[in-house]
DNA sequence: TGTACATCAGTGAACGCGCGTTCACTGATGTAC
DNA sequence: TGTACATCAGTGAACGCGCGTTCACTGATGTAC
């Protein structure tokens, strides 16, 4: 049965949301086609109507996740900082950071998902580097790359843990880290 | 053919080696047991007389890659961060650090590998705190994890990025970042 | 504006392939005498 | 020490299931007049 041109605009958005909260939530290939079309209310068959493949589906969900995702405002780097490596940011797998929850995946897949992240990557970095702290344009760039890559592996570190604890010691020591490194360099 | 006694501990040890250096570069799901076992010289139909299940072998080539992986001696903190983000270490997907490779994965595994990256990443923190610099027990802790957490989403990160210099750039410069900090706590 | 037809988004069954796992069999190892 | 038998590591075919992908069909939308 056809739809609407309008209808069609919001299944799409609504395959590529669905699709971007179960990958970051349990992966690529644990994810299934038939599963993400249910999730966003359709049938499993209509999927290749929207998309050329599977791989076709998981580049341009990154792309999509990463584009809702990206910092926007000029929060200084350390508050981001203190979102970032809070403990609900850290809970919320299926909506949080697209890095931190596929980054080490999407290390293996195939072109499109990989410079959907590189640009990602080098978004995050040039905003980083716009608010952080540290004397000239390279030092700014260089507290951007490395609190971004401490952000990033704690989360991943955080979630790794199987004692809470951990996990939530893992993050606050992070954050104290960055934060006082922000300061020295300020 | 039944084997000596000495054959199956040697098969065995194969089989781990085999399966850390094939997950470690392509992901617990996309290797398949008779890859791995075809890697060790056999045929896949031996393997339940090794592993009680796939998801059994994961856990213990993950102890196995870990306990070889585990930080030895006592360099400097900036020294053996200086070997873990050098351009070297990145590229060896197969050989190099399992928590970089294999650590975001993990997270959606089941309870034996998570307790063995658990038992892992304490280790290593431990480890970490003994040669890093920082005024108390405290501050070398936190400096050991902020460090980590740094290392290991560098490596990610470069590894990620589809452009070499990128990758380059945030292994050169999260080098410097924590060589820095660890020269002001000193 | 109203009608008739062409288009095409969505459906659900089916296909084919690959993978984890099982199993009957083989023949070398280990052991009992 | 030598022989006969029991054990069991390894083999390779087979099974069953799930998943990506295809396809004939349906019926609502969009368009031409």
């Amino acid at each position: 049965m056809r739809v609407s041109r309008e209808q069609v605009a919001e299944n799409r958005a609504r395959i590529l949301d669905a699709a971007g909260r179960l990958f970051r939530e349990r992966g690529f290939e644990s994810v299934t086609v038939a599963e993400v079309m249910k999730a966003a209310g359709l049938t499993h068959g209509g999927f290749y109507g929207y998309f050329a493949s599977k791989d076709d589906l998981i580049a341009q969900s990154l792309g999509h996740a990463l584009a809702n995702a990206a910092l926007a405002g000029d929060a200084a780097l350390a508050e981001y900082a203190a979102w970032y490596l809070s403990p609900e940011h850290c809970a919320d797998r299926a909506g949080g950071c697209p890095t931190a929850a596929l980054g080490a995946e999407t290390i293996r897949q195939g072109g499109g998902a990989r410079a959907a992240m590189t640009a990602g990557l080098r978004h995050q970095i040039g905003a980083l580097a716009r608010v952080a702290p540290g004397g000239d344009d390279a030092g700014r760039r260089r507290a951007a790359i490395g609190s971004w890559s401490a952000m990033v592996g704690a989360v991943i570190l955080a979630r790794l843990s199987d004692d809470p604890e951990l996990g939530a010691e893992i993050l606050a020591e992070t954050r104290a880290w960055i934060g006082e490194r922000a300061e020295a360099d300020a």
